[in-house]
DNA sequence: GCGAATTAGATAGACGGTCTAACAAATCGA
DNA sequence: TCGATTTGTTAGACCGTCTATCTAATTCGC
């Protein structure tokens, strides 16, 4: 059943495209505010006073003068209003970042990691308290509350937040988000790393703005974070975006799947290394693997290309299909970009439609290893600001 | 710039949803509509009381008894309200439906079509002048008044409803929707044929109530129309859903886009028809095929085959990035789906992720070759209920 | 037959949004 | 000091939905 729409549906609707109007423009007057979500100034006035009572804004002290008229009054998402933070839970490492409701980092830490579920979560725990703990003001004054917790995780999760495989950590049809919601006290949104990734490079990365792109990542899989229309697309199970098992090599290398050339068997940062293991050149991660193409490794050179290529070609099936304004590489394969891409580029020339690919940007991810985490902070700020979802 | 969203917006919301609540239930009482929208019955009794006030719903006369209570009153879209019309317009042929808003069909035609810009355009007007003054009541009473037009042809849109390139027809940068706007005087919606037909899919045929389905076709080309989370995605210059230039075959048949081993290439009407003339069968349409391939002819049923599975090593790509729930042939593909089923679903079973693909559903268009004129009274209704993008 | 029960639908009023229009506040420039 | 200019507030209109109550029309039990 779609939710109501009503007064309160409409005014959280405002409210939620006047954070972000202040958000993305820190410090812009109430009539910037105006413009830039189209409201009344009038219904603007009575939002942002409805904020500043509820310690979501502050004014700055110190009226700003104009050429002329009356000087306006900068807006600003209190630092008080609250904490979020954001989790990236790896086998190896957890990493935690906490920011104001803003997104603005106030702490981070890394602490290993765990396959053992209850110990997993147990780390995650402490280091969240202590993050949290870390994040008071230095002035001894109250700390900010805890709002939400966002945490990506190398799993498939279904569009109910069910963890329903996670081969690297071994865990399987797992309640994630209740058990941790229990032990921490506060709202939390588990989903899959790369779609948390993809709504990072949204709200604080490269696609700031952008309606249509995708986010690519390639750690021991390929992953692709779709963000289709202004949402990020989940599909039917939740499991869209698993470019990484497109066939690129019909009888290819055998892949984890079970089926034979998917292209995370060429491109992810195992079956790179993985390769290049094959072709002599053993090598502890992916920065070695860069470090020894920019020496001019010939194997390594060679490696990077072909998986260039094989990204390429898979990509153009996606460029065909969706027709995305950006591409963001990032992850892992930001590491290796400035060898991948010739060859990536050349494939998207040779398979891509021309349309399609003449008005195609490519990046390299701008937040690069923090993506998972800040996409964490910004899976905790969509609860927080908690849209009813069919709307916008 | 966003739409504001105010009271209109949410009665115009509101309104939108009992209209469609009340076309998919005809015959429905207002406790029903409550029920379905999930709105308050008082908000369902002023809606139903201005829509009726605008002419656009009737009560049925006849009260109809339950088992105990006051008897509830049957609901409809007034046949009255007014009629729209919806077009395919191809280069051989016109093909023209007149529905009542409900999308009831009340009248239809075909008509010879033409390369020619002119001459297809005043044909269409003429067409659709004919079909207009056919729809008239039986009674004499007043004709309904034309509330919009929706085309659907072989091309491809921008986002703005401009003609970019039309192959078949040999148009290219053509504004037609002004063109036609200004000579039939009456809302004009102009959109890709696949993208209409998946729309006509969705509101009237195998995908009602479904989020996230493609819906696949076949004449000079195979097209896809990518329908995600509940909304027809276009991708961010209008071009998404273009599976007929995946490459499936690398180094193979050459392609009308410039390209080689394109899925259209052995896929669509045309090259069917051609492959199976180079094999020494020389058909007139894919109707010969299916009747050729019925009979055993081993030549067709091996082509036949190979299409099936080309197609479904593409369409696996479309459901590993995508996760459809479900996939509609449509079309001419709907002609030949008994001898490429099997195939298909070998390809799918071959290279799609076992969880995407063992909740996949296929099946076969119930529309046929209605679903592109149904698709433009799809646009038109769109049209009508005009719902600011954004919201829903 | 007739009143109680039951269900559909209408209505009144509360409540809560945004918008228009007027107003107050703070500055610059002459 | 006064008017022009621009920012931000406020009063009131307007228009939605929601709660609560009321009316209408039927069946059921007796």
């Amino acid at each position: 059943m779609l939710p109501r729409v009503n007064s309160a549906a409409i005014r959280r609707l405002n409210m939620v495209r006047v954070f972000h109007a202040l958000r993305e423009n820190p410090n812009c007057a109430q009539r910037d505010l105006s413009r830039l979500t189209g409201l009344d100034k009038a219904t603007t006035s009575a939002i942002v006073a409805r904020m500043i009572e509820e310690g979501l804004v502050e004014r700055s002290e110190a009226p700003r003068a104009r050429r002329i008229g009356r000087p306006e009054t900068a807006l600003g998402i209190a630092p008080s209003a609250g904490l979020l933070v954001g989790a990236r839970l790896e086998p190896g490492t957890i990493r935690i970042v906490a920011t104001t409701l803003a997104g603005t980092v106030v702490e981070q830490s890394q602490i290993p990691g765990s396959t053992d579920l209850a110990t997993a979560l147990r780390r995650l725990h402490e280091g969240i308290d202590a993050v949290v703990a870390a994040s008071r003001p230095e002035d001894g004054a109250a700390p900010p509350p805890l709002r939400g917790i966002g945490i990506g995780i190398p799993a498939l999760m279904d569009r109910e937040g069910r963890l329903v495989l996670a081969p690297n950590l071994g865990w399987r049809d797992t309640p994630i988000r209740p058990l941790l919601e229990e032990a921490l006290g506060a709202p939390v949104h588990v989903d899959n790393d790369t779609k948390a990734a993809a709504m990072a490079e949204r709200l604080f990365g490269a696609c700031r703005g952008v309606e249509d792109f995708v986010y690519l990542t390639g750690h021991s899989g390929v992953g692709g974070g779709l963000f289709l229309g202004g949402r990020l697309y989940r599909g039917a199970q939740g499991f869209a975006g698993e470019i990484g098992h497109l066939t690129v090599v019909p009888g290819g290398r055998p892949c984890g799947c079970g089926k034979r050339g998917c292209l995370e068997t060429y491109v992810s940062e195992t079956s790179i290394l993985a390769q290049a293991g094959e072709r002599g050149r053993v090598l502890p991660d992916l920065w070695a693997a860069a470090a020894a193409a920019r020496e001019g490794d010939p194997v390594l050179r060679t490696l990077l290309e072909e998986a260039g290529s094989h990204l390429g070609f898979a990509l153009s099936h996606l460029v065909n299909l969706a027709n995305p304004g950006l591409v963001v590489l990032g992850g892992n394969l930001s590491i290796v970009a400035a060898f991948i891409l010739p060859a990536l580029n050349a494939a998207l020339d040779e398979h891509a439609l021309e349309p399609l690919r003449r008005d195609l940007r490519l990046v390299v991810s701008p937040l690069g290893p923090d993506a998972v985490p800040m996409g964490g902070i910004a899976l905790a700020m969509d609860g927080f600001l908690s849209v009813p979802s069919p709307i916008l």
